[in-house]
DNA sequence: TGTAAATGCATACACATGTATACTTTTGTC
DNA sequence: GACAAAAGTATACATGTGTATGCATTTACA
């Protein structure tokens, strides 16, 4: 097994609640026992901290985040002609992992600095996954691979931060369907152009 | 007098502590009138819960960002070319009011919904203002206001995600500096292109 | 100046929390 | 099957919290 049922449980717990919340740091020991139907000082067990917890609760996410992605670079994904197709993708895959995802987004403004950290190392190394895709498609896009970063981060950062409202707010799914669509082409359009100034 | 001074000690204290701990919904009341040295029961004489002293902590912000910024649109602002001058404005207006700029970029994601709605409005009217000068000033910008909206908007969302690190990691500042620039650059380059294919 | 409202303080209480100590149950291994 | 380690539980305690009640002080204003 990778982890101890309870561990495994509380951490899950962890992961409710604070996409619940919004928040990990103002969730008690107690109240994640709770939700876990563990004796309190069951935690002790497992993490030494708080913050031990939380670090672990990241690199779940960055568990699952991965994995899922890994399924969605099978498809072809041209991001100067963002097509419906490749963002629905990414949309299916924010509401089929929705705590996830709204907690990703919610924690990098985490008060625990270690926290912070750790997702912040997860959500660059998952832009860099995304960076690798797009540059090796090559297609239209004559951009060098340090712009194609620089893109990809910006892209990552504007999903993440909307990911929250689409999962929340069931009607507005399409509006922020069509302004990351434009968002995203308005970028590349961007970077070729001042890529073009440059020469 | 606009305030009593306890409720704008405990609005202060709230500023204060907020952004220490990049949170404002586990802050205790106790805690808030420890720091502003008044008695625990003071709150109860201002506000009916924390949720209201929140909203009023987002209020002051807002009026400490719309006052600064009036200053700022005083400038010269070209966002086409935009240059040193005017991001170091906004740059150093960031250092001048760390406190409000931190609380106000990690309150986006916070617990309390009425908190987040309070600060999302304050964001929005924000980039309308400076949407306004940079339509009134013209110049090479030949997009419609719809569309300039639209780029402030990531803009004001850019700028107040790094403040963050610009606030806490001074070796980082000179690089923020530089990739905000370019992001500015990048957008707008990107939307007048995106513009044309319509045409 | 007198008085009522606004503001602030002291005490008190019930409750939830983090943590320590000691005990029981489950699990894996020789 | 024995036994040690791992996982889970029970009880207990000090501390911090939100809030209620009652009283003191300041402030505004007629």
């Amino acid at each position: 097994m990778a982890y101890a049922e309870g561990k495994q449980k509380l951490i899950d717990a962890a992961l409710k609640l604070s996409a619940e919340k919004r928040s990990f740091a103002n969730i008690g020991l107690r109240e994640l026992a709770r939700e876990a139907e563990l004796n309190p000082n069951t935690f002790y067990r497992h993490f030494e901290s708080l913050d031990d917890l939380g670090i672990c609760m990241i690199e779940d996410i960055g568990e699952v985040l991965s994995s899922a992605l890994r399924e969605v670079r099978r498809q072809k994904f041209d991001p100067l002609r963002v097509n419906e197709q490749s963002l629905e993708l990414f949309f299916d895959f924010v509401l089929q992992y929705q705590d996830s995802l709204v907690v990703a987004a919610c924690e990098r403004y985490s008060t625990s600095p270690t926290v912070r950290q750790a997702l912040e190392a997860r959500l660059e190394k998952f832009g860099q996954e995304i960076a690798d895709d797009v540059s090796k498609m090559g297609g239209l896009l004559i951009l060098p691979r340090k712009v194609i970063d620089e893109v990809m981060h910006h892209i990552i950062h504007h999903c993440f931060r909307v990911a929250v409202d689409y999962v929340e707010q069931p009607e507005s799914r399409k509006a922020i369907f069509e302004e990351t669509r434009r968002y995203i082409t308005m970028l590349f359009l961007g970077a070729m152009a001042l890529e073009e100034t440059k020469q």
